[in-house]
DNA sequence: ATGATGAATTCCATTATCCTGAATTTATCT
DNA sequence: AGATAAATTCAGGATAATGGAATTCATCAT
């Protein structure tokens, strides 16, 4: 196997959601196009609508987006209505960082999935969020949070989210929770207090229990996948119905997650190269 | 659920992988650039050899580089090497065509999975390739040539995609043929008469079985997923281990395949609106 | 460890390219 | 089928992208 050297820590120095600069370059406007289709209507969004959002006039987001349908990018469904096109999976699928973390954790999901038949969740940070890289399903039916592949979920909420931000180093996890917590209660649960102690706790012990009820009826266990300076990058989780995680099971699926989780460091981290770069302070990133 | 009209229909008629006019517009020479990174080492490119694959001048490329990763299409890993981010993947999750079939299909999948024990494949075409939007995985270990969510093969190489090339239109069929039997013989496999005696038998039969061995010890058994006028739009498939698929349980795979399949179809065209766009002759795909 | 090579990044004047507003075509609704 | 609204095309003026040259940075060999 290629070594992965220390690509998965730099990667945790992520940006900002968008450093919206009003005059971002044309280029940089066009990308944005693709963020508002992304989160507009599955089925397609209106050429107006689209100008409208991203405030520029019809004939300019006419023409970027025929440029973006012409690369595969987007494409233009019935009623000329534009959306993303396939192109986005064949493009994950070979994103750098993102595939090679996946190839290497696929064995350990599988194993996982096979052990505990539950479902497994391949959780990375991605700025203020967990994106979930890859599952495995079990033969339960899961509802999670964080869905399916590509699925987003604001770090803190759920076991894997709850797991990395309680590993992040101390700036950052200060500056996601302030960025969080009004996003976390939107989505209608957790006061500050209670993910602070949440946090501790799930440092303390090295992994995350969620039987809170915040899904009725599920749970989960999250443990992170920590590289060499002990910050995470990643995490491994379950999710199962509630009655699967009782105390005489709950230590069991804890010990072969974070056997698993160990094992997954240790092939990212061949050396402890990591060290050659320094973690940057937040407050440079994103800087203008 | 919202009903899907013919987005489905009108997406089969895809474009050429890249009607390549020497001077695009600026925004187009930039999305090359993604795919470049695509198509490179996962570990990152460095900055030279992206201009110069692209044909473009070092700062042009640098400077477009720097509004992707702004946008969080790209990012520099170790070294300054550039790939593509994390964002694919959160896009990817929600471009419409896709998401739309894929949450239609996926309790099919897991239907499927949990009655084969099996591992079963969802693919979608697009242009020359077969690309596989989703994938549930059996207990037992798999090799396929579609790989991953996101993976890509050439239409014609393995069961689902087989499935897929056997229902086209018969001009589209024709030029994907055409197109692609220089690809699937880069693969090793398949001379141009086998393969369309298999697409014979497969349009006649309604199924595709693949225990030839082009990987060992493997089989498989693709369905397509037909539009209201019998153009194939997506396929079923399973992959398992060739003593799985022996003369008694095949004909049962296949039924239940085929009715998940039907079932689909069903759901993906509630009313025949389909009928209202006319398929463009091929001649005029890609033109100029 | 130090110097030399090659890459990455920044700067700036030139010029190609993009943007706005108006006109035309196409789709949608009554 | 007519009317309305959206989508698309078109053209000149203005902005923003481009590539050569210079600088900073990283990497390799000695």
């Amino acid at each position: 196997m290629k070594s992965f050297s220390s690509a998965f820590v730099l990667d945790s120095q992520n940006q900002m959601p968008a450093p919206d600069t009003d005059s971002a370059s044309s280029l940089r406007r066009a990308l944005k196009l693709l963020r508002i289709l992304s989160q507009g209507d599955p089925e397609g969004l209106r050429l107006k609508d689209i100008a409208e959002t991203a405030g520029c006039s019809q004939p300019t987001a006419h023409r970027m987006l025929q440029d973006l349908a012409a690369e595969g990018f987007a494409e233009q469904a019935a009623g000329k209505r534009y959306r993303l096109a396939l192109d986005f999976y064949v493009l994950a699928a070979r994103a750098g960082q993102a595939s090679g973390l996946r190839d290497a954790a696929r064995p350990a999901l599988l194993r996982l999935s096979a052990t505990l038949s539950d479902t497994i969740f391949l959780l990375v940070r991605n700025g203020f969020d967990a994106v979930c890289l890859d599952r495995v399903e079990g033969p339960f039916p899961i509802r999670s949070f964080t869905g399916d592949i590509g699925g987003k979920v604001p770090l803190g909420l759920g076991q894997g989210s709850l797991a990395i931000l309680a590993n992040l180093p101390e700036d950052e996890q200060e500056a996601v929770i302030r960025f969080n917590i009004p996003r976390l209660l939107d989505r209608g649960f957790l006061d500050e207090a209670s993910l602070r102690s949440a946090l501790a706790l799930a440092r303390a012990q090295g992994w995350v229990n969620t039987s809170t009820g915040l899904i009725p009826g599920m749970a989960g266990v999250g443990v992170p996948v920590l590289d060499a300076q002990g910050r995470a990058v990643a995490a491994l989780s379950v999710g199962t119905l509630a009655e699967r995680l009782n105390a005489d099971r709950l230590p069991h699926v804890v010990k072969i997650l974070q056997s698993e989780a160990q094992a997954l460091a240790g092939k990212l981290n061949p050396f402890d190269v990591a060290l050659r770069y320094p973690s940057r302070s937040l407050s440079t990133i994103g800087g203008s």
